[in-house]
DNA sequence: AATATATTTGAACACTGTTTAATAAACCAA
DNA sequence: TTGGTTTATTAAACAGTGTTCAAATATATT
């Protein structure tokens, strides 16, 4: 079955074809100024097929915020070497922020968009990618509590409300609400106010 | 000048209508959903009549946001009452996480889109709106630190961690990203954690 | 009444995501 | 090689978007 399995390939390439240009695109102009025409031209084909490759642009957004968590989970690998649970834990929360701030777009359309939450509405499935980064996440907060943090708390809602924290800090500068902050600058503030919440953690002890 | 005053009247008369549509369709359908030509049919006016009024989509949306402001702080205005900073802190958090959960699109306009944040970049403006709420934040957590709540942490970077955290729990709710916590619903996860949050102030005390 | 000003309009521009009928290409069996 | 079938690709169309602008209408002033 060569041929049929060639075609099979050839299938995929323009299916990637069409995934590498949409994500150059989006990279360079966010989601919002790619569009589907955009992307055609790019790889000098109709609109319309595209739309043998792909269902509809949420579900092109849904593959690229998935490629956004699998460059996410490399940066988090490094976090095995780590033994602390607490160190881990705000390692964890550097490599997220610095995530952020070098992939804008990115994180965006990871954490904020609509697009791939709609994909996943409409498609009846799980959202896969955030369940493994937040088990990450609860895990280390579960060492953290064995070793005396977070005592006498619940370990579902300590792992929301420290994703919460950074991602609150993340996404206020993302999406411009800064300014309203003295004696720092927008990209600084993030990074003391960090700081803080490490330190309301760590004086628990 | 009775004629000129009767028509300055007018004027403000149709603009105040292109806003009063402008927020009905808005809190119906969203942001998206409103266009242009959905405010004119409402109103029954042509669409290029309302860029007499308004230069455009952004500065509309920007009045919006700037009501949605004036709602959330006759809701903060209670707080007057509470005379135990931290209570009011607690009571703060409170308010704004139930604003957020009864105004979803009304909070997204004034603390995650583009549009009122654009608009205030073409007019080189400040964010007065967001200033305001923000002194009244720090205010509060001050009277915290003067009773011995967050020692040996700085005002600003402290003042921004809170604003995170709580903005943080609204908004991945927000936008869907609460599915990944075990043992609670979306809803309820937001009131857990903040809960959370609040415990990890008062046992530093 | 004629002129000047202000307001309103509808059409146009350049886009958007998506669907579809028609076409072209590739494949397979006789 | 031919004929039929499947697959891939395309252009055009649909229904929408924000925005601009010349022209038309309405109002006010001289």
């Amino acid at each position: 079955m060569g041929i049929s399995d060639r075609k099979e390939r050839e299938k995929t390439e323009l299916r990637s074809l069409i995934l590498k240009a949409a994500k150059k695109l989006f990279l360079e102009q966010g989601i919002e100024k790619t569009s589907i025409r955009n992307i055609a031209d790019a790889i000098e084909y109709s609109p319309g097929t595209i739309y043998h490759y792909f269902q509809d642009k949420d579900s092109i957004f849904h593959e690229i915020h998935t490629e956004g968590f699998q460059e996410l989970g490399k940066r988090m690998a490094i976090l095995h070497e780590v033994e602390n649970p607490f160190e881990r834990l705000k390692a964890m929360g550097k490599i997220y922020i610095k995530f952020a701030f070098e992939n804008t777009d990115m994180y965006d359309l990871m954490f904020l968009k609509q697009a791939p939450m709609d994909f996943l509405e409409k498609m009846d499935c799980e959202w896969d990618e955030g369940q493994a980064t937040f088990d990450v996440l609860r895990h280390t907060v579960q060492s953290c509590m064995e070793q005396g943090y977070f005592k006498d708390q619940e370990l579902e809602a300590v792992t929301f409300m420290v994703w919460s924290a950074v991602h609150g800090m993340v996404t206020l500068n993302l999406r411009h609400r800064c300014k309203v902050v003295n004696a720092h600058t927008p990209d600084e503030i993030v990074h003391v106010s960090f700081q803080a919440f490490i330190k309301l953690i760590e004086q628990q002890q």
